[in-house]
DNA sequence: CATTTTCTTGCAAAATCTTCCAAAATCTTC
DNA sequence: GAAGATTTTGGAAGATTTTGCAAGAAAATG
């Protein structure tokens, strides 16, 4: 067997098992551990699988960017290195469209010293700043879409069609050359008015997300100003879309965290 | 099993039973007891559980966090009390109005098995009600109010004045003979709105409301349908509100509670 | 205040990880 | 095809981490 074949099959059944230890994954694909944990350092390279001490767990369980959860284990690190940096993008006193999904969540929590004005359609934003009250929050109306706190429906895409902002913070399950895309067809109408009403938009997406494309289109690339994505991006795809015109911006790994273990 | 597994079906566990002792979780998991420790220090880390002695318990049962749950130390018996009784009004598969407070909170919590379909200015009813997916949750919009979390404003008097419902659960500050008075000036022009959209009304509060007014005229006792108390109020203001033909409810003392401490 | 339970700390055994090397497989080049 | 170079694989030795246990400290209980 293939070395890539084995990766595909180990990628595989972590999708359907979430956890394995090596000796399971090298009785699956019948080869000796050493060689599993090598194809586990390739695989976490591409950002798919993660390690774990006597074995490996899937790095994003499902197309998890909606998925949301207080207590989301995937690629925290790279959501909170994007959240610094996006904040450094909103300037003081600014009215900011804050999208749902899980990374947005994490630059909210960046938000709270540039005293902005927020509109969301995401509870779990809406939540968390609620409590500051240096910062005005304005929620859209909606259905509340299970699991996920995201208000959808008429009213969410009518209170974005009356309004206009600054900045929209904005993310989505993929993007290649050819454009933005979204897993949630249902969003996307929300999502467009979010993309008409902002004068500048910026789109936050781990590395994983890069090169994906998913079901429904969103939008093209001009439509976006900044992209914002983590350092492990690789590299040419980073240049691909410097090279259309897209401003990249790079996270560096967060050095303001203090609670490294 | 490896760690993060572990901790994983730990996490899990804890967020059926609210509560559970290191035997308990050693058993489940299969490890010795210290591991069980090891285990719940990470996860204390992380944030999700919280240690207590001889246990560990969840550290955010459900979205409590919410600022209004500092000042709710009055009454709660009683709210509970209330929220029990009212929730015993609301037949299955209504479309109810929930108006913010603490009050109405407490009645939110009682209704997830009449699989109703609810409309709410309230973002800790919102929240509370979006995990459940036997409950169809309706958001106005509107600017959030802090420290109550209530959505205001023009699109929530609309959202309200667009609907139907067959039932409007609401509180307010004070009630006597002459009718029913809030101290919060701003939600008066929504609770109207309420009113209007609702068959039926029921206005509940606990028993140290009752013959107090404040602030701003609500309504008049006729458009109550009925007032939902707890069981000690005094008997005379009781009996003066039923000879005006308003229908009085008390609420048993919770038998009901398990949940001692 | 005595008793029981739980917590901390230190340590040794077990499991796992890293690093290195030789055998096997694959690829070049002729 | 064959000889040599390169890559991949499996395994072993030592370092590291995790686990379970035990003794004394701390806390809860009555």
């Amino acid at each position: 067997m293939q070395a890539e074949e084995r990766q595909q099959r180990i990628e595989e059944h972590l999708q359907k098992v979430e956890f394995a230890s090596l000796d399971e994954l090298a009785e699956l694909v019948d080869v000796s551990v050493s060689t599993i944990r090598r194809d586990l350092d390739a695989l976490e390279q591409t950002g798919s699988v993660r390690r774990t001490h006597g074995g490996a767990r899937l790095a994003a369980p499902r197309s998890e960017e909606w998925v949301f959860s207080a207590r989301d284990t995937h690629q925290v690190e790279e959501k909170e290195a994007i959240g610094a940096a996006a904040a450094g993008l909103i300037a003081p006193g600014q009215t900011v469209i804050l999208d749902a999904g899980t990374t947005v969540y994490h630059i909210a929590k960046h938000l709270t010293d540039k005293k902005p004005q927020i509109i969301t359609n995401s509870l779990p934003v809406a939540n968390l700043l609620a409590g500051e009250n240096a910062v005005e929050v304005v929620v859209t109306g909606g259905v509340v879409y299970h699991r996920l706190g995201v208000l959808m429906g008429p009213p969410a895409v009518e209170a974005f069609a009356k309004i206009h902002a600054d900045v929209a913070v904005m993310s989505s399950s993929g993007i290649t050359l050819e454009g933005v895309t979204n897993s949630h067809g249902l969003l996307i109408e929300i999502q467009r008015e979010m993309l008409r009403a902002a004068q500048k938009v910026l789109l936050c997406m781990d590395h994983t997300k890069l090169g994906r494309k998913s079901m429904s289109p969103l939008c093209g690339l001009d439509e976006i100003d900044v992209l914002v994505t983590d350092s492990r991006a690789p590299a040419e795809i980073v240049e691909a879309f410097r090279a259309r015109g897209l401003d990249v911006l790079l996270a560096p790994p967060s050095s303001s965290s203090a609670n490294g273990k």
